[in-house]
DNA sequence: ATGAAAGCGCTAACAA
DNA sequence: TTGTTAGCGCTTTCAT
């Protein structure tokens, strides 16, 4: 019997119809993704890594590029819940918890990636950001460094603060003095807007011999900017990034940084909401994973000159 | 009574599901994308395009990365088969037309994008490969560089055989000869692979002043190559790459390169599916775009020494 | 213009 | 195990 349907389906070239399906079993094997922006190495790195393991887990991504602001943040949402995706991963651009928690109420699983948001219930997925900055910071002190320079993210965000807070406990933990003058925010996301960055905290003229940056691409561009002011790295100002993209080792000096587990976070994103759909008694649990985050040292970073 | 129903739906706080609508309709306002590898910044400036473009016209992109294997492209298009997309735009990994073509002809509308496939009969959205290199390589041949190697793509396919043939083409038209074994294919698609494949190259001990690679990427490693060897990009050996991906004016020295047009290659792309969506009639017709490239001179190109 | 009814192609629930 | 039936929530079509 079983043989006589299977070559019917054969014989007919029959392919089901799986929204048809969808739409009484409601379940659509699709999961909406939203992050900032794709074409941001990080990112990029993440969204392949979801996709390729809800791909092995019979899963399919939509993916939604909220351009960092929150009113794309809430159409992509309408969006993906209006086509019946069975849950959400996010990488939210502001602290609001409020839309997110509406979906959980709703029953629609959601998992924040990356990012802290204070009153946002059920899963999180995210890196040890304190750690990961205090350990560059204590890595830079051990190098003798003393004027510390810090760019900070455009929008300070919880999962960045934890990064600066890694930074200065670390400087207090030396018996160091924090200098808020050489703390900066940057102008933007870009390269670019390292690079404008450091040019501005440049002019402050402290006797920077080291440069922390709230992620690799800051780094960069403010790495090009001490090269360009005739400087050295490491040997005039070392530079410690913060999610070693793959082009860190790939640039001269090679940046040292700190690793984020991309294919990592996002098996347990992808894990955590699967668990999530398959379990709708725990779509409201709360859940937490905090993955460790590794110094690498590579060429950036240097004792300081006597 | 509009106004009446409005405001019901106000009330109820009512969400349509598309997906019923879908299935009635015929149309899920969903298109499918398949990228060999969304961590490539090329191809994640292409996706994050087409997404972007897909959204400001109403359509949800669905992601999947072929990891540069025909047997994933075959699987993810029939998952977006069966999941009703209105049609799919790929950058393939072969030059094999069939299943695309089958596609069309079972009325799905396809479009090729970047990629040239001989028997695909319908979308192409592509840029000048040819005229691309040949600038490049006319660029060198003016600053007197007379013997340029090229790597080129791991797998040869037609859009990276137009690149090399611009390249040779540029040559004979400047009465140079075209010497085979300072031609050379890389290992793979990554920084590293073009790191690696530039110490085959060396070791050949060929007098090379200047380097063309397929891609920014190879070029990139093979920069860092030529720097691990003690010598000087661009006083003793100049590079140029194609593609123009982000990181380009924020490595040192910064990469001449081929400008490729990311966003306009999608909003082609994404426009061109949309009108065989919205005319089955056109689907089967065959439309080829071919956007021009623009030659960008950066610092990695100088003179040749004399 | 508005209303009624059919049905898209499945799955789930129930019956035999 | 196998067969039957209802209905998921819309859009489309046809009647009013």
């Amino acid at each position: 019997m079983r043989g006589r349907v299977n070559k019917a389906i054969e014989d007919l070239d029959y392919h089901p119809n799986v929204m048809a399906g969808s739409l009484r079993s409601r379940k659509t094997k699709t999961i909406g993704l939203i992050v900032p922006d794709n074409s941001n190495p990080l990112f990029a790195a993440i969204s392949r890594s979801i996709e390729q393991v809800s791909s092995d887990l019979n899963y399919t991504v939509m993916l939604c590029n909220s351009s960092y602001s929150l009113e794309n943040e809430l159409r992509y949402i309408n969006v993906l819940r209006s086509k019946s995706v069975d849950g959400i991963i996010i990488l939210p651009t502001t602290t609001i918890p409020d839309h997110l928690n509406q979906l959980v109420e709703n029953m629609l699983p959601v998992i924040v990636l990356h990012h802290i948001i204070p009153k946002f219930k059920t899963g999180f997925v995210l890196v040890d950001n304190f750690k990961g900055a205090y350990d560059a910071a204590v890595h830079l002190i051990d190098l003798g460094h003393k004027n510390i320079g810090y760019i900070d993210r455009p929008i300070v965000l919880p999962h960045s603060l934890e990064r600066l807070n890694g930074f200065k406990q670390a400087l207090k933990d030396h018996n160091m003095e924090v200098d808020d003058d050489i703390i900066i925010q940057s102008n933007g996301f870009g390269y670019k807007d390292g690079y404008e960055t450091m040019e501005k905290l440049l002019r402050r003229n402290h006797p920077l011999t080291a440069l922390m940056a709230f992620n690799d691409i800051t780094a960069i561009g403010a790495m090009e900017t001490i090269t360009d002011h005739g400087l050295k790295v490491p040997d005039d100002i070392s530079v410690v990034g913060f999610d070693d993209i793959e082009i860190c080792s790939f640039i001269r000096p090679r940046l040292t940084t700190i690793h984020f587990p991309k294919y990592k976070i996002a098996e347990y994103a992808v894990k955590m909401l699967l668990k999530k759909i398959n379990n709708p008694e725990k779509i409201k649990d709360f859940e937490k994973k905090v993955l460790p985050l590794r110094l690498v040292v590579r060429d950036s970073t240097a004792k300081v000159k006597e």
